[in-house]
DNA sequence: GGGCCTATCTTGTCACTGTCCAGATCAGGA
DNA sequence: TCCTGATCTGGACAGTGACAAGATAGGCCC
C-alpha cells in the first residue's frame, strides 16, 4: 500500500543516528537538542534510539566521545605540519584546539560546557582522559613541572577556544585564518616562561 | 476551606520569581531549567512568570543581565583589596573572574555558555558590555595595546573560570582559596609581557 | 527446508514542558 | 460607586523523553 522502500530493519541505525544527532547538534546546539527530530532526521520511529543509546543521555555521551576523537585527530593534523620541538607542538595543539571550537563550536560545547553527556562512562572517559593526556604530556615535554604552567596553558587554549565558539572575542574572529593563527601562537607563548 | 492564606497578588512576584530562578539554576543548571519548577518554587501559578517576562528565554535574560551585573561586583570586590596598581588590579580582576565561577558556577555557565539568554535586550547588552569594557580598561591601564594583549588576558581568566565551573582541573580546585588566587595570580601574570 | 531465538524497530501511552487563551481577582482613579 | 487595567489562575494544545508491548526479520540448529 504505502510506497514506503524503507525495510524494516535499518542496517547500521547506530552510525546513521551519530550523524543524525551531530548535524542536529550543528544546527540547534545543545539546548535545542531533541531526540525526536534526531530519530525523525533519521528517517525512523522516535522509540529507534533508545536500542542503540538508551537515553538521550547515552546519545549525547557517544556523541561526546566522537567528538573528543576528532578534537585529538585536529590537534594532531595541526602538529604534524608544525615545527617538531616541544614548545612549537605546544602552539600548534593550541591552534588545533582553536580550530576545532571554530569549526564546530555546538559539538565543542557540548565537549566543555554540557553536563548531559556522562563522563562515567567507559567509553567517553577514555576519550576525554586522552585529551588530557595529551596537554599535559606536551606540558612537560615543553619544559612545564608545575600546575601553574598546566593551568596557564591549558587555560589560555581552552579561554581563546570558548570565547570564539561563543561567539565573543569578535576582532579576533573578523581576522582571515592566518592572521588568527599568528594571534592565537602570540597568545600561546605567553602560557610558557 | 483551603488554608491557603497566600493572597491573590503576590506584591512583588517578579523579584521572587527571579530568586526562585536562580536557586533553580544552581540546583539543576541551565539545561535542566524548567519554567513550570520555578513558578512552584514561588508558590504560584505556572502561567504567572508570563506575565512578567514573556517566556523563558526572558526570564533567563532577566536572570542572566543581574548575573553580569553581580560579576562586575565580584570583581570590584576583589580589587578592592588590591594594591592599586594597574598590573595588581587586572591580576584581582581575573581572581574575581574565577572566584565567581567557582561560587556560582551555573549562573556562570548562563552568562558565558548558553545561548538561550537574549543578547539583543538592551538590559543584558548593557550588563555585558560593561563587564567587558571593564576588561578593556583594565587592560590598556596596564600598558595592553593590541588585540593580542586583550585576547592573551581574557582567554587566561576565562579559560580557568570555565574549566574550573565545569569540574576540570580538579588539582586546581582542591586547593584551599588562598594557594589557589595565588596560583591564578602566578597564571595571570603571564598574561602580559 | 522448517522452527525458533534474539536483536531490531514501531506503535501507543504517560507525565512533563512551554506557550497561548479566557476568565478571575484586585488596586486605584474617575 | 463603578470601571479600567494590571496581575494571576486554570485549562488547553503540541512537543518531548521514557517506557511497555507488539511487529519484523536475520541467523542458527535440526
Amino acid at each position: 500500500m504505502d510506497s514506503d522502500d524503507r525495510p524494516y530493519h535499518h542496517g547500521d541505525l547506530r552510525a546513521a543516528l551519530l550523524a543524525a544527532a551531530e548535524a542536529e547538534l550543528a544546527e540547534v546546539g545543545v539546548e535545542g537538542f531533541s531526540l525526536r527530530k534526531v530519530a525523525r532526521r533519521a528517517g525512523v520511529s522516535h522509540a529507534a534510539p533508545a536500542h542503540h543509546f538508551g537515553d538521550v543521555g547515552g546519545l549525547l555521551t557517544a556523541l561526546a566521545a566522537e567528538g573528543y576523537r576528532r578534537f585529538l585527530a585536529t590537534q594532531g593534523r595541526h602538529e604534524a605540519v608544525a615545527a617538531p620541538d616541544a614548545a612549537a607542538q605546544l602552539v600548534a595543539a593550541g591552534q588545533g584546539y582553536v580550530a576545532f571550537a571554530m569549526e564546530r563550536p555546538a559539538l565543542f560545547r557540548l565537549l566543555f560546557g554540557s553536563s548531559r553527556p556522562d563522563y562515567d562512562a567507559p567509553d567517553l572517559q577514555a576519550a576525554a582522559g586522552a585529551a588530557y593526556g595529551h596537554l599535559v604530556d606536551q606540558v612537560t615535554a615543553a619544559g612545564g613541572q608545575t600546575l601553574t604552567d598546566v593551568a596557564a596553558v591549558w587555560a589560555i587554549a581552552h579561554g581563546l577556544a570558548d570565547l570564539m565558539a561563543a561567539g565573543r572575542l569578535k576582532p579576533l574572529a573578523a581576522l582571515d585564518e592566518n592572521a588568527r593563527a599568528e594571534v592565537v601562537a602570540q597568545v600561546m607563548r605567553r602560557a610558557l616562561p
